[in-house]
DNA sequence: GCTATATAGTCCCAAATGGGAGTATTTGTA
DNA sequence: TACAAATACTCCCATTTGGGACTATATAGC
């Protein structure tokens, strides 16, 4: 086991300049403007910002060139996405885990049926239920789309060796955990 | 200064469960559901889905409050709290830092400018620029609005030490960095 | 200085969005 | 069993949204 040091950058974008300190994000000036630069480094609700900067950055360009690309708006992926990582699930459990309205979730699954992406069956149990289920259409879809939002979810951690990786990961846990506390106002 | 040890939970919410292991996440069972559980542990892009989840549901509930309680838009907070940030920017700044289409953000300063929110004036220097200015009125709105964010953040944030807090920025100003590299797709 | 290109901001309009009412079913209560 | 309340999902419709064309101004190339 190799014992490094991380405070110095890590294996890629190596030697540009200091990570932290006055100049650390002058790239994001370049890109983004001087506010841009000011609310990262600067505003009352700074931890908040930057998470959602990275969030909001990360999601907006890949769900526009995925609508562009493949023709399915965000719902209709992330209907796709939770029906590829778990089994047996309805438009509730999608509409709890992604904070979309039921409104539009159902909507997407209406969409994605008639393009045969997806199909349903209405559960023996519940009978208000729709047990949710992807075709193989559906499957190579998220085949084609999925491995383009890994690669470019490697690019944005690269910054972090997979010790910091692993301590991020941790910290997030953290606040995660936590988020039931606070989510819902009232 | 004291020297913690980090690892056991920190100050609030202490002695519920360890924060790692399988019983981590039983609380976001709770009130998300089985299906949010098993994303957030395990999925293909696992760490961008814990950051837009935290993103997520902090900024959803929130903004729909603030709409509910000032009639202000997402995109008429957003550019408030821009100008509150920095002087004598424009609107094609604020897009730049907020990723909203210019087109929301000329709504946004219109809207804004007829509820007398903010002013603005033509820039001497380059006729097509607008530079954009909060009024009294606007900045007492902030007074109102901001406090409630803050307040919001600081739960989300307290299960961080001051310590882990600071670890987390040290990674979230690496990630930052990099964005330019990979944030506009082509 | 003149023309082509770029940029800041606005406007138009088709499409997407989400609140809330509506339907079907289940659960709780007596 | 009966009936009230809760739940899963869908539908209707007013409002919002954002792409892209448009206007005004600035800059670059010759």
């Amino acid at each position: 086991m190799i014992m490094e040091n991380d405070l110095p950058q890590s294996s890629s974008n190596a030697g540009i300049s200091p990570e932290s300190g006055p100049e650390a994000l002058d790239q994001i000036e370049m890109s983004f403007g001087v506010l841009s630069r000011s609310l990262l480094e600067k505003n009352p609700i700074l931890d908040l910002w930057r998470i959602s900067f990275l969030a909001n950055f990360y999601n907006e360009p890949f769900y526009k060139t995925m609508e562009e690309n493949e023709g399915i708006s965000r719902s209709e992926f992330l209907v796709l996405f939770c029906l590829n990582s778990r089994q047996g699930i309805t438009a509730r459990e999608i509409c709890l885990a992604t904070g979309r309205p039921r409104n539009s979730v159902s909507r997407a699954v209406a969409r994605l049926r008639k393009m045969k992406l997806i199909t349903y069956s209405v559960s023996e149990d519940d009978r208000r239920r729709k047990i949710l289920q992807e075709t193989d259409q559906g499957r190579a879809l998220l085949d084609r789309v999925v491995p383009v939002a890994v690669a470019r979810m490697k690019v944005m951690m690269s910054p972090l060796s997979p010790k910091e990786n692993k301590e991020l990961n941790r910290l997030l846990t953290k606040l995660i955990r936590n988020v039931p506390t606070w989510a819902f106002p009232e």
